[in-house]
DNA sequence: TTGTTCAGTGAAACCGGTTGCATTAAGCAT
DNA sequence: ATGCTTAATGCAACCGGTTTCACTGAACAA
């Protein structure tokens, strides 16, 4: 294995000093058109690569950026992913991209790996709001900016929709259509879920219900949760004792819920309606188009991304900004009136 | 913004030189336990991070791997993604993760992009078999695994899924179900959609049929391509000049084809049989479950990842391997016997 | 002619680690 | 007492870039 060309080869082969070649490469002196082209010209016979990883150490910036995500193969975050990466490609960054696969552990792991490859600024999708993360990277000095939750410190930016909003939207939802007792797949120990769930909390009992009439499960964030939890809870209490409506904490988790409906004969919206979040790129298309909350994900990608960026290019490192989307609800087949049986479609 | 504690730093607050700081956080040399002690601590309260930038310079060695994938978007590539990361994971390595968006210029920028990043290793599912990608990265020595695609060349190792037979296997199926005219969606500058489409035309010079009675369009790689194209062939032609049957070159264009054809009132299978390929995730369970070829995404990734951290950590580089995975045919409900018109569910 | 200015370039320090080699002191055999 | 090991540690070079500062020579003003 022949060692790759350096400044030095370059700057041997044309006869002048690392000094020189480094600014011809990096256009910021002035240089002689001359000697220029001389450098040029050994820089491209050497198939000379600069080498990052030098350059990072004596400048003190990677042009990298660390990415944390709950989990990647969640359509929801794999369209973040897409926006930030878009947004990187457009300033020039890199990303690290991990997920945390939402385990508290595994994001502390992570962050700490991630500051040792000393990225410019990191990314999340934090497990916990406010935890130990985010002030271990305050505390750091590190840039980072939280997708998908928020923080109560004025001092963190972050980009979220308003899950408390939406989680309130879809029930007011269910319960415009009549419905008055849910199966609600929650998941406590991620923030956005919470919200969520403290918002149908309000729906209930602005509707004057009791909360005590509600079944609720948890924790659930995968689709195989979504189609155990309420597999398991039909096989244990039978049917009949299935509510008229399903709250589920995200898209992915909704379709688990409507494969173990439909496995056991309970129709959609016939017999149970159910309503998702995030609207995900196939919940329009699935066996019974999803009824859902819609969020951007990738513009929350993107605007996380090219917010980070700036903040680490302008070291506007004392602004914080918060941004708060509001979600939209998505009507399709998956809910009806509550108690309409037809089979006609 | 306070500058991050160094070896230096360590070594000077616990009284020895960097060295032996060095030697002590890497355990390799003997240190007395009384050294040891007092610079575990000088590190713990300086919350020290090591400069894994400094570390990879100096060890030429950077513990990070650059992956080349043409879509995070598409499901089946997440999987494939989620198999690296977790490969990668256990072996102590990261990855630099981006996408080519199937289009050759990227994925040559990128390449060489990593190649400045000192990646140890790449793994990219390359947009042209055997490019101009390969030869650079061969020449230039660096380690490389290929996914989802193959090389002529004995020296290059690679995973790919048999994509001629699933092609062949695919077109077989419908063929036994009575079809013998097929809309085929295919994408040319693809290796894999190429070989699948070889596939296809083997089946159908195999069966007697003609070519030129087959309408291909292409290229297609995204749900949207599978829907314009179809929309804009039927809208063209009218529905009489539908096919009984549809080929897509993967699921997410076969779902596009199917949103097309509900959408002008032609039912699946009934009126027109659909299969696509790759089995992404949420294949069972769109409106009409898909019957697809089977591969191993998560798998691939996985071992796509282990053969290139060992082939880096090994030295084994002299020695390629290629592993070719057979496909599975999954009957589901978007394909039936051809002349077969019934309206019940 | 004598400064002064400025374009063009090189020498050397620096970024933060790793590592080969030298050094010191203690332990032990002769 | 002398010489030889060996354990524990420090010094300094090195990885491949960037950047500060100094220097040279030419152009130009006084």
């Amino acid at each position: 294995m022949n060692r790759l060309p350096t400044l030095e080869d370059v700057a041997r082969k044309a006869g002048v000093s690392k000094s020189t070649v480094s600014r011809v490469l990096n256009n910021s002196a002035k240089i002689s058109e001359e000697t220029r082209g001389r450098v040029l010209n050994a820089a491209n016979e050497l198939n000379y690569e600069p080498n990052i990883i030098a350059r990072s150490l004596s400048k003190n910036k990677t042009f990298t950026i660390g990415v944390i995500l709950e989990d990647i193969l969640n359509p929801f975050f794999s369209a973040v992913a897409k926006g930030i990466e878009t947004a990187l490609k457009a300033s020039g960054y890199s990303m690290i991209l991990t997920s945390s696969d939402f385990d508290y552990e595994n994001e502390m792991k992570l962050t700490r790996m991630l500051i040792q490859y000393k990225v410019d600024g990191i990314l999340l999708t934090p497990v916990n709001h406010d935890g130990e993360t985010v002030s271990f990277l305050k505390e750091r000095g590190i840039p980072f900016f939280i997708m998908n939750s928020r923080s109560e410190d004025k001092e963190v930016s972050w980009i979220d929709s308003d899950n408390y909003q939406g989680g309130l939207m879809a029930t007011r939802h269910l319960l415009s259509l009549g419905h008055s007792k849910f199966l609600c797949l929650r998941h406590m120990a991620i923030d956005g879920s919470r919200l969520r769930f403290e918002g149908f909390k309000a729906a209930i009992t602005e509707a004057g219900l009791s909360m005590s009439d509600q079944i609720i499960l948890g924790d659930a964030h995968s689709r195989r949760d979504g189609y155990e939890l309420t597999g398991r809870f039909i096989d244990e209490n039978g049917p009949g004792a299935m509510p008229s409506a399903v709250i589920a904490v995200n898209d992915t988790v909704a379709i688990g819920v409507i494969e173990a409906l439909l496995e056991r004969d309970l129709q959609i919206p016939e017999h149970v309606s159910v309503i998702g979040y995030d609207d995900i790129n196939i919940s329009s298309l699935i066996r019974v188009p999803l009824t859902t909350i819609y969020q951007p994900k990738f513009r929350m990608g993107e605007i996380a991304a090219s917010q980070l960026v700036d903040k680490i290019e302008r070291a506007e490192r004392g602004v914080a900004r918060q941004f708060l989307i509001q979600p939209k609800l998505v009507e399709r087949e998956s809910c009806q009136m509550c108690g309409v049986i037809s089979t006609s479609r």
